[in-house]
RNA sequence: GCCGGGGUGGCGGAAUUGGUAGACGCAAGGGACUUAAAAUCCCUCGGAGAGUCAUCUCUGUGCGGGUUCGAUUCCCGCCCCCGGCACCA
């Protein structure tokens, strides 16, 4: 009587056996090559969904096949557990965040483990408990202390249905990136973090990120936003203001013929000060300055100006142009105030043309004759003319020149501009890392003493969606003594960005356990780097900078003497259905916990990786995952059809001459998926490959099957390559291969197993099949015993009947020949 | 507009260094088993045409050129799709 395939009771009994045997749990082990495998971790929303099980598919396929390659791999998994929704939660079901996050993660923690994922439970970490965010603050502490954590006023952007501000890399085209609500503008003093100060590192660290993908490191250089030019000042004519400029551009200004100041800027006032039409200047002012906080991120609009009545010398010509403030000048990059080329640059131009200000062409781009009134800007690099001293140079090169020429005239000087803005990191919210700091009225801004970390979040809070803090409502965490002078002082009440929390978990994972500091040097050093960071592409700004930014921080506090913390990152497509992501308001969501119910674990994994790679989107598809269901059905059944193999035991192989040719052929095609799978795996994560070379290796044993047990060589090949199968797919399946696994008569469990050696010899084919073509065309093949010398092949091939017909009234010009592969005829 | 990534059957996707295009799977069609159905197993499966039907020819990897004995792969030009940034001086 034939056993079902119950997958049921199969994932039952092995999650059981790993959980008792701890098999997971992992030790530092200098003496062993570390592998450190890591999955963005969750927020613990309630459930998880299959973009979870996408991403930890993946990283449990490359940890288990680590593992069986002979490292020591840390896998671990925790949770991303402060944040907004916890918050949203409690005031719309009255559940305190702290509640609602731990059922959430005990639930999840649940589903995890019944895919059969092989975390080390033991190093969990939920950034919400007191053990791990004291580290935050511990962290911060520093930071202040090296005046990289600092307060600033300034305008930030505002959600009012969060009601708590947003860093601008949390406003996505001028919306909430959490909620979707119209981000406002709000002017508040706010803790920032200097993350401007490794601007550079940040952007020169690529070139030690050669594995990331190229968009990837695109959007990070983008963001960062380095561009190299000059400030140049110009003084203001019977003033003593000058007006400070910033251009990437420097060889085109002698071409240029006013200033256009932003209206936020500090002098745009001033200068329409004593104009006779200074009300309704200041009042367009106003008006532009709301309009501009307003549409940042409704693309560009009409490009509007005023004429501030006044001059300024440009010391390259010493001129005198006028200057304009215009609604197309940003306050928040360079200076805010720009030199306008409207010759070699399309929006002066733009400008330059509804206002009817002058135009000097400077620049003529090789082998083309100068225009006295262009038709549009020519931003392209060329001759100068009209430049003074420097005309008739090339531009490019000029550049630099005239860089120097200000610095020596003392009205200017080459420099850099990064687009990247310092981090803010206060959040007006109740559910985060409490930023521990204590205003005195005498001591100013203190920090909490390192030894009455943590700053604990109080229980007893109320949350009804109110405006503010919740934690400035909560009379006892606000009143304190100042730990300087014991007098009465007030705590910070506002919170930490949740980015803070998920900048160094990966350290605190090398050492979980630590009390004394946010993470163990010595410990970290075994593990750290990450070896391979694996999670959705939607973090490849915030998260990825942040990391690595806070990696570089802690290097400098000490704590690490790693640069980078993830050398590699593979980012993993959407998990999509009918065109579009899972989405509870599309209604297409398919629930994980069905699909096990219905077809296993095993199932889910094997379909999740074989429809695409890993970086490719994923369209999820009912049917299909009865085709791995299928594969997983048909592997139980060819194991049940020869249980009289499970007990016998060595291959006495007899290579070459006594083994037929169908062991061999079997031999052959085992390695040739040894190979490609480990290839598949390890270096191009090319999963859905991997397992397709599998699945071709069970349909060449099924087809030779009754062939080979006629043999008791054959019976032993077969059974061989049973036991190489296992031991391949136990990464992607590994409840089932235990299961059969066992059934093979093995003691040992195959977690603890060995990745199959490949060997090349028995992977290579004794005989080929060359092709023939005549002239590129293929024309007919023939079998050819492997490393036939040249001439040999070339003579059979020419002597083939169809390759004759083919010829007849042809001249063969030249015979090529690849061998083992090809005859390629030119006739 | 700028930057990045792509375009291969009905579908998801293979093709490792320029060398048999379409592996593996899904769907579809046909057959076996069955009283019947499901499950399972076997066969066919890019398009067009021919046929002596256990075959052959032409054509085919977004479009147009080029390099080469040979191009999905390399080069030039174009079209389209996706992602990111966007008045960044």
């Amino acid at each position: 009587m034939r056993e079902e395939y119950n997958f049921e009771e199969i994932e039952n009994k092995w999650q059981s056996i790993w959980k008792s045997e701890n098999v997971f749990s992992v030790k530092e082990d200098p003496g062993r090559k570390k592998y450190y495998c890591l999955e963005m971790y969750p927020y613990p929303s309630g459930k998880i969904h299959m973009g979870h099980v996408r991403n930890y598919a993946i990283g449990d396929v490359i940890s288990r096949f680590k593992t069986m390659s002979g490292f020591n791999v840390l896998h671990p998994i925790g949770w991303d557990a402060l944040g907004l929704p916890a918050e949203n939660a409690a005031i719309k079901h009255g559940v305190h965040p702290k509640e609602w996050t731990l059922d959430n993660i005990a639930y999840m923690k649940k589903q995890l483990q019944r895919m059969g994922f092989n975390y080390d439970w033991s190093r969990e970490v939920s950034t919400c408990l007191p053990e791990y965010y004291r580290w935050c603050q511990w962290i911060f502490l520093k930071l202040f202390e090296k005046e990289q954590a600092f307060r600033k006023k300034s305008w930030v952007n505002w959600c009012p249905s969060c009601s708590t501000v947003l860093a601008n890399e949390q406003v996505i085209s001028g919306l909430c990136w959490r909620c979707d609500a119209e981000a406002d503008q709000k002017q508040m003093e706010q803790w920032y973090l200097k993350i401007t100060d490794y601007a550079e590192e940040l952007l020169s660290g690529h070139s030690r990120l050669s594995s990331w993908p190229e968009h990837v490191l695109a959007m990070q250089r983008n963001w960062i936003g380095k561009s190299t030019g000059a400030h140049v000042t110009f003084p203001v004519v019977g003033s003593s203001q000058t007006v400070e400029v910033f251009t990437t551009r420097i060889d085109t200004i002698f071409g240029a013929t006013f200033l256009v100041l932003s209206p936020e800027h500090p002098l745009s006032a001033d200068l329409i000060g004593d104009s006779a039409d200074r009300d309704s200047h200041m009042a367009w002012i106003k008006r532009k300055i709301e309009e501009q906080r307003l549409s940042r991120d409704e693309g560009e609009a009409e490009k509007e100006g005023i004429d501030t009545g006044k001059k300024a010398v440009n010391p390259f010509t010493g001129e005198d142009i006028p200057i304009w403030i215009a609604n197309y000048i940003l306050m928040d990059y360079g200076t805010g105030a720009v030199m306008a080329v409207p010759a070699h640059d399309e929006r002066d131009f733009e400008f330059a043309g509804k206002y009817g200000l002058s135009i000097r062409v400077v620049i003529t781009p090789d082998g083309m004759v100068p225009k006295k009134e262009p038709e549009e800007a020519t931003e392209a690099y060329g001759r100068l003319i009209q430049s003074g001293r420097f005309t008739g140079k090339s531009s490019r090169s000029a550049m630099e020149e005239m860089a120097l020429f200000a610095e020596e005239q003392g009205f200017g000087s080459k420099s850099t501009l990064f687009r990247l803005r310092d981090w803010g990191i206060s959040r007006q919210r109740y559910w985060g890392t409490p930023i521990p700091v204590i205003y005195c009225k005498d001591c100013g801004i203190v920090g909490v003493p390192y030894e009455e970390l943590p700053v604990q979040l109080p229980s007893d809070v109320e949350l009804k969606g109110e405006e503010g803090s919740p934690l400035a409502r909560n009379e006892s965490f606000v009143h304190t003594a100042c730990p300087k002078c014991g007098g009465p002082a007030r705590r910070e009440t506002d919170t930490m960005d949740t980015f803070v929390d998920s900048s160094w978990y990966f350290f605190r994972y090398c050492s979980p356990g630590e009390t004394g500091l946010p993470f163990q040097p010595e410990a970290a050093k075994y593990w750290m780097p990450v070896d391979l960071y694996i999670g959705g592409v939607e973090h490849a700004i915030l998260h990825l900078i942040y990391s690595r930014y806070f990696c570089k921080v802690l290097r400098d506090l000490g704590l690490t003497d790693r640069d980078e913390p993830f050398p590699h990152y593979l980012p993993q497509g959407m998990v999509i259905k009918d065109g579009s992501a899972m989405s509870k308001s599309k209604g297409n969501v398919v629930d994980p916990d069905e699909m096990i119910r219905k077809y296993g674990a095993d199932t889910l994994r094997i379909f999740i990786l074989f429809a695409s790679p890993p970086e490719k989107e994923f369209a999820w598809n009912e049917k299909g995952i009865e085709g791995s269901f299928r594969f997983l059905n048909r592997i139980w059944s060819f194991f049940q059809e020869n249980a009289d193999l499970f007990n016998e035991y060595e291959f006495n192989a007899a290579e070459g001459s006594e083994a037929d040719e169908t062991v061999r052929g079997l031999r052959t095609k085992m390695h040739q998926t040894i190979r490609n799978v480990t290839v598949d795996i390890d270096k191009r994560f090319h999963l859905n490959t991997a397992i397709s070379s599998i699945m071709e290796l069970l349909n060449r044993m099924k087809a030779d099957r009754d062939c080979l047990r006629t043999s008791e060589m054959g019976r032993s090949a077969l059974r061989e390559a049973m036991e190489i199968l296992i031991r391949m797919l136990s990464p992607f399946a590994p409840h089932l291969c235990e299961e059969l696994w066992q059934k093979l008569g093995h003691q040992q469990i195959l977690v603890h197993g060995e990745w199959p050696a490949f060997n090349p010899e028995l992977a290579r084919e004794e005989t080929v099949t060359v092709v023939v073509q005549v002239n590129g065309k293929l024309r007919d093949k023939f079998e050819v015993e492997r490393g036939t010398a040249e001439e040999e092949v070339k003579s059979r091939a020419l002597k083939l009947e169809r390759i004759q017909q083919i010829l007849v009234g042809r001249t063969v010009r030249k015979v090529i020949c690849i061998q083992d592969k090809l005859v390629n005829i030119v006739a």
